[in-house]
DNA sequence: CGCCGCGATGTCAGTTGCTGACATCGGAGA
DNA sequence: TCTCCGATGTCAGCAACTGACATCGCGGCG
């Protein structure tokens, strides 16, 4: 055994999940959960940037999926190509449905974790226009098309969340179906 | 004359967006802004929630704008009602563009502004949607139809910045018309 | 005319988020 | 066995924010 427990990280990002839930993000104080964890507060802040990034973590991974997913897409239609990116992204969601909708609550709920969650979003419609440029799209054009997308994303999971047997790429599916109606009948 | 100087809000608005175009946002302290105007840090904490919110005045009202123009909105669609809406809003945005051309430029190259303003976007979705569902619409149909017109504002407003002579509503227009091109073509 | 109360501001002490600089020490490898 | 490394601790400090209470011109009221 080593100096100190192990996955000190793991460890700093349950406990605060669960002071979150239990007792609200703005009542819980990081010394909060650096004591629970049996670390110091220094040691939350070396591993996470603020007090609310210890829930982002896995967002990385989730623009890197759905960039991949945007490369690889062939339709020609570029709003088709995000949108089956992230309908691809079905596992990645399924897998951990009650962590996400518990997490989602405290989001929800927080209107300092709400920012975040936003910018994380907006982050990766960047992320997903530059594909789409690489790819030849105009710029305007591709913008547009990753904000839409992240749009029915964002739609699309609030409803997975809230749907206790959905699956997600059926909500991402039926999602792009009401994008579809609610434009074309415009 | 009174005991202080008239106007002290207006006055920290101006100071606060001054200094961080001067030396920007996380270089300037609350401190700063409170000593140029000649008051207190307690002060400006008594008008403006925090050191973001100095930058999101008209944000009420634009968002009274758009809810009006909505409850106002005479077409079938409910998506068509919000971008008319934000259409509407011509006058409001281009009274002032040199200001938000200026404001602009902060709030983008600063994470944490940008999370303010992304919530404010989806504060004011939120109420739309809410108009929307008062006027029948569905609930899943009302959300969405209210996150793409704001994604539509959204683009529209970059566009508008960038661009010296163009006008808002010809922005959110000609931004529309790419939806339904990007929408159509899937 | 003088007193009274209100409202905008000041003062002050305190909590919390977050950072930089430096110390510690068990374990892996030379 | 010695040494260096990396994960953590320690400590001092700044800046954002908050609550409680003090101040004092001004407008109204007796």
């Amino acid at each position: 055994m080593g100096r100190w427990e192990p996955d000190a990280r793991g460890r700093l990002q349950r406990a605060a999940l669960d002071l979150y839930v239990e007792r609200g993000f703005d009542e819980t104080t990081v010394q909060d959960i650096a004591d629970r964890v049996g670390v110091t507060e220094r040691t939350f802040f070396r591993y996470f940037a603020d007090k609310r990034e210890v829930l982002f973590d896995g967002s990385e991974r989730l623009v890197n999926g759905v960039v991949d997913g945007v490369k690889n897409a062939t339709d020609a239609m570029p709003l088709t190509r995000v949108v089956s990116a992230f309908a691809g992204m079905g596992e990645f969601f399924d897998e951990r449905k009650s962590w996400s909708a518990q997490r989602a609550r405290v989001v929800t709920a927080t209107p300092g974790l709400m920012e975040r969650e936003l910018l994380k979003l907006s982050t990766m419609g960047v992320a997903i226009a530059a594909v789409l440029e690489e790819q030849g799209v105009d710029a305007h054009e591709a913008a547009l098309a990753a904000d839409l997308g992240v749009a029915v994303f964002h739609r699309a999971f609030q409803r997975w969340v809230v749907d206790e047997s959905a699956t997600f790429s059926a909500c991402v599916r039926a999602t792009s179906d009401e994008l579809q109606a609610a434009v074309r009948k415009a």
